[in-house]
DNA sequence: ACCGACAATTTTGCATTCAAAAATGTAGAA
DNA sequence: TTCTACATTTTTGAATGCAAAATTGTCGGT
């Protein structure tokens, strides 16, 4: 196995919940179920602790990382920035075939919607969000925005929604393809900023952080 | 040595260009100088290649990564964002000692600017901008602008400058102090990005790209 | 002399091994 | 019984060893 590949592997293990946040990381076991010795697998939890999903202590092992109110306040902060910046080069640089491609899919969204299928609706949703960083032609941002909307991946396309709150995102979809088509990146950038800080406060209100916050159970006694 | 000490020297190695970019990493006299054997050094190059510093070649080792035009346009769009970011954020949180302390340093660097030290001028120059990084507060955000910006750090700052540029330079950092100093989030953000898309574009035509471009240098006869 | 095939060498990637550190378990004293 | 000191076990972090791959060097054919 490649050493691309066993770092996809662990992180898939680690973004399905798998392993859960705070959880310690199992060596010996990880080992043995991808078929690779200790070296390998050290290498990828470290390349995951660069990127943030996995938390190294010294001589303590690994653990998955754990994200705090903050850290969630931070990520989103941060994934506004990234969805602005890919929405306003997207509009200078997107063909019309991709347009009509995101419509199509914005389209199935809105039916999904309608029968209220929040699974299906949110996989168009993330097809949306992730075309439109695409479209923006650079790889950087498109690596760096991979990153951060991992980390909080299931905060955002997990949470449930209020009708009221659906059918305003909704809303706000349909304002986001209005603006790629008109190609109207100030526009674009204003609304994804919007979107996303919706997204966020939902999270946060919802208490979706993964803090144990210990220090706040109290002792038997 | 701590692992992340390793990431940092290694890294300090290559910034510092003493391993130029394209060149072989040489694993055996890194083992040596760093005191330590292949297993932490490789672990090390792994982070280092997922940060972009290092090119992985499968069983051909690893060299110091090389940027393209592309990529150097890529970064700089990327930190233009992000910086764009960091300023709108940081108006909403910066202190007034915060500010006070930004101002003398830019005050600084004016002086150094008519005394026409272009070192100590791009040192306060990066302290700036760095300072506005800090003070919005947000951590991840923090992360990413200094990953992106050690990659572009040579281009921005060794490029030396026309007396016009230079000029027109230090006015932007007049209206960069000035939007701070208002609070204007919005104006600073448009600043910072007008002000590194002149510097992009002043690094590009500089040529400063790092490609070799084999492919244009003629093979003799 | 020049090119290509084959052998020798080097380098890479990973498994294994080993020492040090942390966690766990046990026994004895209060 | 409960706490602490100590011994045992487990786990971590790194060095070494080994097989596979790539690179380099050599030789023979043209």
């Amino acid at each position: 196995m490649l050493h691309e590949d066993v770092v996809g592997r662990i992180r898939a293990i680690l973004l399905d919940g798998e392993i859960p946040p705070g959880a310690r990381i199992p060596e010996r076991e990880l080992c043995e179920r991808l078929q690779i010795s200790r070296t390998p697998l050290r290498e990828a939890l470290k390349v995951l602790a660069a990127e943030g999903l996995v938390q190294l202590l010294p001589h303590r092992g690994s653990r998955a990382a754990k994200l705090t109110d903050k850290d969630m306040r931070d990520l989103f902060e941060v994934c506004q920035g990234l969805e602005a910046l890919a929405g306003e080069l997207a509009c200078e640089r997107i063909t019309d075939a991709e347009i009509d491609a995101i419509a199509a899919v914005h389209a199935n969204m809105v039916r999904h919607y309608r029968e209220r299928d929040l699974i299906q609706y949110y996989r168009g949703n993330r097809a949306i969000h992730e075309a439109i960083v695409a479209a923006a032609g650079n790889p950087v941002l498109a690596g760096l925005y991979t990153s951060v909307t991992a980390r909080i991946r299931r905060a955002r396309y997990v949470t449930p929604m209020t009708p009221e709150r659906w059918a305003v995102a909704v809303q706000e979809h349909d304002a986001i393809l209005n603006a790629l088509q008109r190609r109207d990146g100030v526009g674009l950038a204003h609304i994804l900023r919007a979107h996303l800080r919706h997204k966020r406060e939902e999270v946060l209100q919802a208490g979706f952080a993964e803090t144990e916050r210990t220090d706040l159970v109290p002792r038997i006694a």
